[in-house]
DNA sequence: CCCTGCCTGCTG
DNA sequence: CAGCAGGCAGGG
């Protein structure tokens, strides 16, 4: 489900609240969704560790550990988490139980199983995660123009493809690669290397700029948080065209169409994107 | 490069 | 019932 705004939503919610405790017990149910190291490993090292803070990359989660070890997590397709008191209804599919030290718990929630947790110590080179294969952060100075040409500008396949690589922009998914290229006015099957210079550099404002604007329209309180489950994506209401086929274009009121790119249902406007 | 597998649940 | 879902790794 959550693609970067929505990870930086929960990055947000939920370090200010663990930040500070200390992790007392750790339940594994579904011993698969520990890459790595095996789950009582897993369960072993972090037991009695305190949580210093957390961070995001692209779509990963970081708990940041007082003695420099830190738990990766990637939620994939349906991956959920939740900061709950101890007798807060246990969501159906709860894969790992982080007890803490003021009696509440981080739940690990994910019905489709995609979703992977790491653990690495503190000395601990990452070469299990993937992290380190990650392009360059939506938000960073680097992703410019000239970035976006050096790397994209002589693929073949298509923008919307090539959006959706994480080893060039880290964190942009189906949903935003899609509302991505709608405000640049990009078809999104144009081969990368047939876009011309003053649509790079739409993108390399858009890219961030749409972001921005739907990690905003994401805010909510932790309390709210909870009480919706880490369901509810606020930012919804706002998009523009994913989801919407068949509907039409809030701008120029063509009929939004759908295509399938890279294995990917995708939507466009045929008159704001032209091919 | 495309294709499949990984999973469960919802929609048409 | 098939088809699809906000992701990604691995195989051919």
């Amino acid at each position: 489900m959550p693609e970067l705004p929505e990870v930086e939503t929960i990055k947000r919610v939920l370090e200010p609240q663990l930040k500070g405790l200390t992790i007392t017990k750790v339940t594994v149910n579904r011993p698969e969704v520990t890459a790595y190291p095996a789950a009582d490993e897993f369960c072993r090292l972090l037991t009695g560790q305190r949580v210093s803070g957390m961070m995001r990359r692209g779509k990963f989660l970081y708990i940041l550990l007082e003695n420099g070890g830190r738990v990766i997590l990637h939620l994939r397709m349906t991956g959920g988490l939740l900061f709950t008191p101890a007798d807060f209804p246990q969501e159906k599919h709860t894969h790992i139980i982080f007890e803490m030290d003021d009696g509440r718990q981080l739940r690990f929630s994910d019905m489709r199983r995609f979703g992977r947790f790491w653990m690495l110590q503190n000395e601990e080179v990452d070469t299990y995660s993937g992290i380190a294969k990650l392009g360059i952060e939506p938000f960073d100075d680097e992703l410019t123009t000239e970035y976006l040409i050096l790397h994209l500008g002589k693929r073949k396949k298509a923008i919307k493809e090539c959006l959706l690589d994480q080893s060039i922009i880290a964190g942009i998914g189906n949903i935003y690669s899609d509302e991505i290229l709608f405000t640049a006015g990009i078809y999104p099957a144009r081969p990368a290397g047939s876009l011309r210079q003053e649509e790079w550099e739409r993108l390399a404002r858009v890219i961030p700029e749409r972001l921005t604007y739907f990690i905003e329209k994401n805010e909510i309180t932790p309390e709210e948080y909870l009480e919706t489950k880490g369901q509810d994506y606020r930012n919804t209401p706002f998009l523009q065209i994913y989801g919407h086929a068949g509907k039409t274009c809030p701008v120029c009121g063509s009929l939004l169409s759908r295509m399938v790119i890279g294995g990917r249902s995708s939507v466009y406007c045929p008159g704001c994107q032209k091919n």
